[in-house]
DNA sequence: TTGCATTTTATGTAGCTACATATTATGAAG
DNA sequence: CTTCATAATATGTAGCTACATAAAATGCAA
């Protein structure tokens, strides 16, 4: 079965994947250099390249200059997830976003903020609390802290209006993220403003962010009861 | 602004990058074909192309042929986690592995299984729960239904002494999964199992696999009390 | 004006070449 | 046998060409 037509480094890369997949090929075994694959399957190095380097990213193999590639012997599930503005998520359920700021005050960041940036010590910034509403019911409870060093001008925005997720979004870029995932069991504060018993189990989002060196905001974000975080499908 | 030297694509990617984040372009701004793109900083198309398909692959830019390059107008945050077999994880935190089978028996799929699977009816399937250990102490309880149609040979491995998880990672490979995270108040025995008060709040990781269309397993991963999942460092 | 076929155009992809770079493998010197 | 310099080699990257493809723009006919 001769394959004549050409085929696409997606293609290479699914053969190959198959290989690893039936187990032609065991975790930590070496694959062909990428030029016989190329000659084995009649395509251009370039294209065997392409496919190996998606295979890398997925986190199926593993490839050093002159070593060669190999199986990955430690299989990872390596997943992607898009957190959007959450105005955006709440409009994608076909429920109407709400938006309520709860409070705004400068302060001095507490240690454990101090800690998510990696500060020497603690400073002034702006401490904001909101609520996001999907159809009128609690949806998200932010609890943030925005640099004044790098965000002052926040502080002339009329965060009653818009929400300091949405403007800073459009106004500050970052350059690194630290991103995570916990579960936190409401006390009788937030138990109140999300309108669920003390003590119910709440997905939380962790956020903290750079423009380089320079902290921009870190926000914990507390979602309603039942909240799941769904992998985007890979390709 | 002559540029006498090779320009990397990560180099253009940077550019593009900053001219976005610094707002030269913004939100829904088209950008240049790339070809101008190209002839403006000095590098060939094919450059300006490999760097574009990053820019869409983190989420910064759309891109739509002949439509061209726009900025997208909705920012999302797009973060990439790693997720290992449970063993190797608790490893690299220095801690010792332990591992104890808590059940095993046949039995006819729940409802929330055949809905995780997308079955049309209930089947039988092998349902294993175990208690994956950090030191002598509960880190994760895994409750997992494996399909004997596609894994009927797991039913001669010993359970008690390798994981099903570790099992299925090196015997049965997948091409579809389904992940979540969510938030679960613990039960009186899922507290007991995890040495913790009930009502605790734990994060849940809950995985469902499929080789093409056909089930393999869908596990209930629940985490010790305080557990974060991070995610990678993006480039 | 509307509807439909055609052309234009920007991105997408494959193949080739040339060279860069990181390791491993080799071999000479002590 | 060890150490260190050198060669060999597999992957990584940039540039070019040629052609494929999707979608917008255009033009023609009714």
């Amino acid at each position: 079965m001769t394959a004549p037509q050409r085929r696409s480094w997606q293609d290479i890369r699914d053969i190959l994947r198959g290989q690893i997949l039936d187990r032609s090929y065991r975790p930590g075994d070496k694959l062909p250099r990428d030029e016989d694959i190329a000659a084995a399957l009649g395509c251009a190095r370039s294209t065997v390249q392409r496919a190996m380097q998606d295979l890398v990213d997925t986190g199926l193999v593993a490839r050093k200059r002159k070593g060669g590639t190999r199986v990955r012997p430690d299989p990872v599930t390596r997943a992607t997830f898009d957190i959007a503005v959450t105005r955006v998520e709440v409009e994608a359920t076909g429920a109407t976003y709400g938006y309520e700021l709860v409070s705004q005050a400068r302060a001095r960041t507490p240690e454990a903020v101090v800690a998510r940036f990696g500060l020497k010590a603690p400073e002034e910034m702006l401490h904001v609390q909101a609520l996001h509403l999907a159809d009128a019911a609690p949806y998200v409870f932010e609890d943030r802290w925005i640099s004044l060093a790098s965000c002052g001008e926040i502080e002339a925005v009329d965060l009653s209006r818009q929400s300091a997720n949405e403007w800073l979004v459009h106004h500050k870029p970052y350059s690194r993220i630290d991103l995570r995932f916990y579960a936190l069991q409401a006390d009788e504060t937030l138990a109140r403003q999300m309108q669920t018993a003390p003590g119910a189990a709440l997905l939380v989002l962790e956020r903290t962010t750079w423009l380089e060196a320079v902290p921009i905001t870190t926000v914990r974000s507390v979602t309603r009861p039942g909240h799941q975080i769904v992998a985007q499908n890979e390709a």
